[in-house]
RNA sequence: UGGGGAUUAGUGUAACGGUAGCACGACUGACUCUGGAUCAGUUAGUCUAGGUUCGAAUCCUAGAUCCCCAGCCA
């Protein structure tokens, strides 16, 4: 489906109200001013939920001929690292999400930093406090919690609420200047102790926090909230539409408030006693991605990587986005995956069926195919030296792309002696079996017809070869007589074929809900109630899939492979598509059989035979 | 028990008072030098109960279910 004839989301809605009502304004350009941001905090990696936020922000941004930035909310320096900001730029980018003052060679040219505005922050909490909008607080976390009410009780205003203007001033220029400890003061909205809502109890704005900031260092002893920090920042750059998930709806009064708060005494012409107005963007929430046979939570996903269920964050067996990039999953299938998934305020689970199909329909239009074999079987043509010297090869043309002609072909080595896949035997075959079986003929693919004479084994019964005949007059693969065979199958050159490490992967959990309810998981008997909540808090990893990695350390694969990327993707045919591992050693055609090679299965292709096998 | 949201085939998403459609999945079949791809078809839905209306997924009333909120996290 293409971009315009999808059906527009609700806010997409929002924002052809918003340019047909002017309300926003317009560019230098004339068109309707739609300006957006990605404002993710630099506390981990970026997930594929994210790229759902990147590609919504950046999408409407370019659809409307608008701006989008990347902008780091960087206001608590205790989760905070550099780490995290580097990661994350490196993933937006390449999702193809593009900003203002974006370079090439400068990874972070034009990125924005929350902290940058800090100053501006405290300007205009000074502000609130000397129009009666805020106090310094001297109640400890304890007694704001309990000073704060219930769901349905209403709370007890601070003894502090009312403390004189000047006080709060003071005050709150000795907390940035670092006179007092972590925890022993907060800055306070006056707002509402008895309001439903329990953001507008009071809120905090601002707390002491006597840590090195990433990017500020120890400027800074106090540091902004969420809720007072993030509408300014989108304030200041001039955000259109402020999109967030769900969560943040009830804090959407909130976000209001403070920039009303603002605003208040301030005029559109400058003239008010505090000067002019301040822009206030719209807050928009929609529903977050999220994809079943996996966890999204960051907090989970840390586990994972700390108890060493998985061997990074970059594991590709992760949801996470530089895992994804490892695996070979392209950026254009995500951008798909967002775009089918759609974007409303019904909180569902997305079926990871539909990412790998969006995977599995741009590699097939992309990857160039190849042939491999993951567990070899040893094919001996019998008849190869009655035709021609026994040991000569023979080069043949394999296409590189059926789907794509200009992909042009390739030539790949055929000989006496091949490899074939375990599978595409079978010395007694099942019911509609077409592939290869003693006295069967099948195709190998852009080669022979072969037909199975016999079969080779050891002492313990094992196959340990296949005896075939091959016909001459079919090289290519056609026959002349125009007989048919049922099957084609792939190979490689025993002799020229290169050893692969090939890693396959299945889902992360073997259920569709991980997070499920754990009411099903049982007890252990007299287990402590604290030692069974800790079990119960954790059963989501009880439900890890154990085969969600099988390592295959022999398979074999034609030799052009060589010189593949790292990163590059091809499609073992008949097999799926497999992506060269970082693992990898680097290509070099000069030492072409030295050369360690790691693929990883991206995806498999849709296989009919072995659903069809699997279901008895 | 307070407040804020949500609810349409298995899953996700349209329809904005006028024929409930699309995609993924599942299942058939056709075709095929990938049991891939492609093509054709089948399957299956408006949370419930009332009401307004010529006509309701849509408006009204009542109820049900699910999610979020009591961090000096974001």
């Amino acid at each position: 489906m293409s971009e315009s004839d999808r059906p527009r989301h609700f806010i997409q809605q929002i924002i052809d109200e918003d340019n047909r009502t002017g309300k926003w304004g317009a560019w230098p350009d004339g068109r309707p001013r739609v300006h957006t941001r990605f404002p993710p905090e630099p506390n981990g990696y970026l997930h594929v939920g994210h790229a759902k936020s990147i590609f919504l922000n950046y999408g409407l941004a370019e659809e409307f001929g608008g701006r989008f930035n990347l902008r780091f909310d960087d206001t608590n320096p205790t989760k905070e690292d550099q780490e995290f900001v580097d990661s994350i730029i490196r993933d937006v980018r390449w999702l193809g999400a593009r900003w203002p003052g974006m370079r090439d060679d400068d990874p972070s040219a034009g990125v924005l930093y929350a902290s940058d505005y800090f100053q501006q922050m405290y300007d205009w909490a000074v502000e609130l406090i000397r129009k009666g909008r805020a106090f310094v607080c001297d109640q400890t976390a304890a007694q704001i919690r309990e000073f704060r009410g219930t769901l349905t009780a209403p709370g007890r205003p601070s003894p502090w609420r009312d403390r004189p203007i000047d006080e709060s001033l003071d005050l709150f220029e000795r907390m940035r200047d670092g006179e007092f400890p972590d925890g022993t003061r907060t800055l306070r909205a006056k707002i509402d102790m008895a309001s439903p809502n329990l953001n507008l109890r009071d809120p905090v704005m601002y707390r002491i926090v006597h840590a090195t900031h990433h990017r500020q260092g120890d400027r800074w002893c106090v540091y902004p909230m969420y809720d007072w920090a993030h509408g300014l920042e989108d304030s200041i750059e001039g955000i259109t539409h402020s999109i967030c998930t769900l969560e943040f709806e009830i804090h959407r009064p909130l976000y209001d408030w403070f920039i009303r708060a603002i605003n208040d005494g301030r005029t559109e012409d400058g003239s008010g006693p505090w000067g002019r107005r301040i822009h206030h963007p719209q807050q928009i929430e929609f529903a977050r991605l999220s994809l079943n046979y996996t966890v999204m939570s960051k907090r989970k996903l840390l586990l994972l990587v700390k108890r060493g269920l998985v061997s990074g964050w970059d594991d590709p067996r992760m949801p996470t986005l530089s895992a994804m990039r490892r695996r070979g999953y392209p950026p254009e299938s995500l951008r798909e995956l967002c775009a089918r998934a759609g974007v409303a305020k019904f909180k569902g689970t997305t079926e990871i069926q539909l990412l790998e199909h969006c995977v599995r329909d741009h590699l097939n239009r992309v990857a160039p195919r190849a042939m491999g074999v993951l567990r070899p079987v040893r094919v001996l043509i019998e008849n190869w030296g009655e035709h021609g010297p026994a040991d000569r090869v023979e080069w043949l043309d394999a296409v590189n792309n059926p789907e794509d002609p200009a992909a042009g072909s390739r030539r790949v080595p055929f000989s006496g002696e091949l490899f074939i896949d375990q599978d595409d035997f079978a010395e007694t075959p099942p019911p509609k079996f077409w592939r290869l079986f003693p006295g069967n003929e099948v195709r190998l693919r852009y080669a022979y017809l072969i037909r199975c004479t016999g079969v080779e084994k050891d002492a313990a019964g094992r196959i340990t070869a296949l005896r075939c005949t091959y016909d001459p007059a079919t090289r290519g693969g056609d026959a002349p007589d125009g007989r048919k065979v049922k099957s084609t199958l792939h190979w490689v050159s025993a002799r020229h074929a290169l050893t692969a490490e090939v890693r396959l992967y299945e889902h992360l959990f073997n259920t569709p809900d991980p997070e499920a309810s754990d009411d099903d998981v049982p007890d252990a008997e007299g287990t402590p109630a604290a030692a069974a909540d800790a079990a119960r808090a954790e059963a989501w990893l009880a439900r890890l899939n154990p085969n969600s990695l099988t390592t295959i350390d022999d398979a074999r694969v034609e030799p052009m492979l060589a010189d593949a990327a790292i990163g590059a993707v091809y499609q073992l045919e008949r097999l799926g598509y497999f992506c060269v591992d970082s693992d990898s050693g680097a290509p070099a055609s000069s030492a072409a059989g030295d050369r360690r090679l790691v693929l990883n299965r991206t995806v498999s292709l849709k296989d009919s035979w072995g659903k069809q096998q699997s279901k008895g």
